[in-house]
RNA sequence: GCCGAAGUGGUGGAAUGGCAUACACGCCGGUCUCAAAAACCGGUAACCUCACGGUUGUGUGGGUUCGACUCCCACCUUCGGCACCA
């Protein structure tokens, strides 16, 4: 690959990079006193699981955020990045029933190996705050949060349709169902009927929504994603009077101004009141059949909106509250019984769900609501008008625009007391029990005399036992250890047994940046006092994977943590950065594809610099991009540039500090350094937007390079020396090695990482003489150059007499002349 | 269906009301060399023209403006999220 002739061409990245990684850590460079430390700057980037080997694409987070710090460091920040692993979950528990090896020993292996990448990457931590989340004393405190929780009511158990992947033998989370589907194995997710630990994230539904809004520097898919999971909707609660009964049978109604249009109830099949209403009816058997047959469709199935709408009638009737109606009320598939009170009011003519239902079962269509363009008509309707219109059927409503009357019948409904405005949440409660081995125990014991009791503080942390049968049979393995499993109940004393489902790994990463601050306190999670002096994280870096399930857990135990006073502030995470995905071949590359590209080879051939410096060239961040193995020969071609450019202007001997009597091109190679200074700053500054960054520092070389090549004498003037140190200083955030290497070359004794990042000079930027592009009609022309300081009217006039504008201007006549200053000039005939 | 993001050379992309295609990849040519590689220099949107130069051109169709990749309206396509949520 490189013979003998190239190999001096290089530079010795084999040599350097190892020897400034290890200078960085000898000397402390990434370590922070959090106590103490002023200017803080928390750089965080998402903590990623402990897998085999990484690969180029999981390469840019780290790369992202690795620049990111260094680049605030060198604008004088105490920049705080700790790096930890997410280790406990089902990945490595999968792989050790395949294999044998036990979990702990896959994991901190993995551990091993992935610091030794971030480390030959360039990518440096303060490794002394490493939170490792299957640790004891990190677990301990996850069990700490989850007693907090249980004590104010938040983590309560329930018995619950629940979702439940066959192939990992473990319930999941709303959150972690994707497309009826396992998030992690993609099988078909079932339903079961467990009794099952939630965190009452519902509660919390009303500010994780408002909350939102405060998150400014948030990148917008994000939020939108977390406003349409939690999903609010405003509308009325509607008390329905039984028929021939006291008992009033309640509705959630986004649409309370086609109360008129209400033609029948519908209530889900799992509704409490669905077997009282029905007894007595006379054929009251087959109902019952019915109902039970509507309930054994798995709720996934069922809520597929093709699925054909089935119902069932009760026989008995409630009584429309505006007019006296009596309405039917029926069992139907198409209620959910978690969303609102799990039943409906049926507006046929303006709901397409209740219209193919009422098609179906022969039921009245009332028309409430007209088109005011196309007056509509029952008899010929297709669908359901769903749009605004006219009031007509609606008693003294009638005549006003839809949207005008939903808020006075709304109104109306609270004056006589028929029901109340309410806000419904799509958000469920979230499913925290796991039925495996890998992951922290949940801290209950039950006790035959006591019922479910805490373990108290002082027991903690529950130890996950080491020795486990954990082949999943459906059943947590803990409770095949009866070691584990036997208890004595804190409050009695007496025999007891504990709880021996695990926790959700979402809980273990829903609070590990805060540990970081603090990593070593025993007596508490962390403190508080210096927990609020580094937090909300100023920059957070991750995959947008996690733009719901972490970002939104996370938000949520902040929140609780700031009630329960713990922290002082309430959103953890100010700025969100989301970086989008490598692709190879048009795909995400993953093992599974056989697409990756290993990043050792890589490092082997060309040094991580260059890694990192493609990776980072390679598109706008936040975007998804293409690898291509010839972009990265680009980029190591560029740093053999720059390398080559250092060396000749070192070899060129003393540098005359005197930057006076500057030729031409001196000056103009100044300004392009200045600028490229004013251009880099401001697109860290303005975003992370490190391609535009790298080519316009790719500019500067080039300009270098092309004033050597006009003027040999040029290597060794000023000017050439303040450009390649500019080069160096600008180039070290993401090339770190081999900038800190051409820093000393040039005679710094300093890290570069401690040398101050440059400014930029206004007046060096200020040309003499500029060149005005003319348009006629718009049209580009011609330029003229003309002095910077130049008056309209002189302008004017030089414009005028160029040959070309005159040829151009011929014999017609000039309509308007339009200076913009210093910028162009458009002449309309 | 609803919400969000995007659409620019052969390719990745740059420019957010003022010179469209910076920078890089690829390709073509030159210098150096016995030769190759590396390095350095130059060219590279399409069409017309020997050339000078001109015309067209940022998904499509309209509009605003002296001037639109950029703003407005309508649409098409791709990607991502949500979806029987009353």
């Amino acid at each position: 690959m490189q013979n003998e002739i190239t190999e001096d061409k290089l530079f010795p990245f084999d040599k350097i990079e190892p020897k400034w990684q290890k200078f960085w850590r000898d000397n402390r460079l990434f370590n922070v006193d959090t106590a103490n430390a002023k200017d803080k700057y928390y750089c965080l980037m998402m903590f990623p699981y402990p897998s085999a080997a990484l690969h180029v694409g999981h390469g840019r987070n780290y790369i992202i955020g690795d620049a990111v710090a260094r680049y605030k460091m060198m604008r004088g920040y105490n920049v705080l990045t700790p790096m930890g692993f997410d280790a406990f979950g089902l990945p490595a528990e999968n792989a050790a029933i395949k294999s044998g090896i036990h979990p702990e020993t896959s994991t901190l292996n993995n551990i091993r190996t992935m610091k030794s990448q971030f480390n030959r990457w360039g990518v440096e931590y303060d490794w002394d705050r490493e939170v490792v989340s299957c640790l004891p004393d990190y677990y301990k405190w996850t069990q700490w949060i989850f007693l907090k929780l249980y004590e104010k009511g938040l983590a309560y158990k329930k018995k619950a349709f629940v979702n439940w992947c066959p192939s990992c033998k473990t319930v999941l989370a709303n959150e972690q169902v994707v497309d009826n589907a396992c998030e992690r194995c993609s099988s078909e997710v079932m339903q079961k009927d467990l009794e099952q630990w939630f965190f009452k994230i519902t509660a919390y539904a009303p500010r994780l929504l408002k909350d939102i809004d405060k998150l400014t520097e948030w990148p917008e898919r994000v939020k939108t994603m977390q406003r349409n999971w939690i999903g609010i909707s405003r509308g009325v609660e509607i008390d329905f009077k039984i028929d021939g009964s006291d008992e009033k049978l309640a509705c959630f109604t986004t649409r309370v101004d086609t109360i008129y249009g209400a033609t029948f109830m519908a209530i889900a099949p799992e509704h409490p009141m669905a077997q009282r209403l029905i007894k007595g009816a006379k054929d009251e058997l087959r109902i019952l059949k019915e109902i039970q047959k509507m309930r054994d469709v798995s709720k996934i199935e069922r809520s597929d909106a093709n699925v054909e709408k089935e119902g069932a009638f009760t026989g008995r009737y409630v009584i429309n509250p505006v007019n006296g109606n009596k309405i039917p009320i029926y069992v139907a598939n198409y209620i959910l019984m978690e969303y609102g009170s799990g039943a409906i009011m049926a507006v046929p003519a303006h709901d397409q769900r209740d219209f193919d239902f009422a098609k179906k079962y022969k039921l009245p269509i009332t028309l409430v609501i007209d088109d005011p363009k196309n007056p509509l008509n029952v008899a010929d309707m297709k669908e359901a008008y769903v749009e605004e219109g006219v009031m007509v059927n609606s008693g003294e409503f009638n005549g006003i625009s839809s949207s005008v009357a939903m808020e006075k019948v709304a109104d109306y409904f609270e004056a006589k007391k028929f029901g109340r405005r309410s806000t419904q949440y799509k958000l469920r409660d979230w499913l925290i029990s796991r039925q495996r081995y890998w992951g922290a125990p949940i801290p209950i014991i039950y006790c035959d005399k006591c019922g479910t009791v805490a373990v108290p503080e002082k027991d903690l942390p529950v130890r996950l036992p080491h020795d486990v049968e954990f082949r999943p049979t459906g059943e947590s393995p803990l409770k095949f250890a009866k070691d584990f499993v036997s208890a004595k109940c804190p409050k009695c004393g007496g025999a007891a047994t504990r709880e021996t489902d695990t926790m959700d790994t979402f809980v273990d990463s829903s609070w590990y940046y805060l540990r970081y601050i603090t990593p070593k306190t025993s007596d508490r999670p962390f403190d508080t006092a210096t927990v609020d002096k580094w937090l909300p994280v100023d920059q957070y870096i991750g995959g947008v994977e996690h733009a719901i399930l972490h970002l939104l857990y996370s938000r949520f135990v902040t929140k609780f943590l700031h009630d329960i006073g713990c922290v002082g502030f309430d959103e953890p995470f100010k700025n969100l950065f989301t970086q989008g995905m490598i692709t190879k071949n048009g795909v995400k590359m993953s093992k599974s594809k056989g697409n990756t590209v290993s990043p050792d080879d890589l490092i082997n051939e060309y040094g991580a610099d260059t890694v990192r410096l493609y990776t980072l060239f390679i598109g706008p961040p936040e975007k998804d991009a293409e690898w291509s193995d010839k972009g990265v020969e680009g980029a190591f071609r560029f740093l053999g540039r720059v390398w080559r450019l250092v060396e000749s202007v070192r070899k060129s001997g003393v540098v005359p500090v005197t930057s006076e009597n500057l030729s031409k091109e001196e000056i103009s190679l100044k300004r392009k350094m200045h600028l490229t200074i004013k251009k880099v700053t401001g697109d860290l500054e303005g975003g992370f937007h490190f391609n535009t960054v790298i080519s316009s520092i790719m500019e500067l070389v080039n300009e270098s390079y092309d004033l050597m090549g006009k003027n040999i004498n040029a290597i060794g003037s000023a000017v050439m020396h303040e450009s390649v140190e500019t080069i160096i200083t600008l180039l070290a955030p993401f090339v770190p090695h081999i900038s800190e290497e051409m820093w000393q070359m040039i005679g710094k004794k300093n890290s570069i990482f401690r040398s101050p990042w440059p400014e930029f000079d206004k007046d060096a930027i200020v040309e003499d003489i500029i060149t005005i592009p003319v348009q006629i009609n718009g049209k580009l022309r011609t330029k003229v150059e003309v002095p910077l300081d130049i008056k309209d009217e002189a302008l004017k006039e030089m414009v005028l007499a160029d040959p070309k504008v005159k040829t151009w201007i011929g014999a017609g006549a000039i309509k308007k002349f339009i200076i913009v200053p210093k910028k162009l000039v458009n002449i309309v005939i």
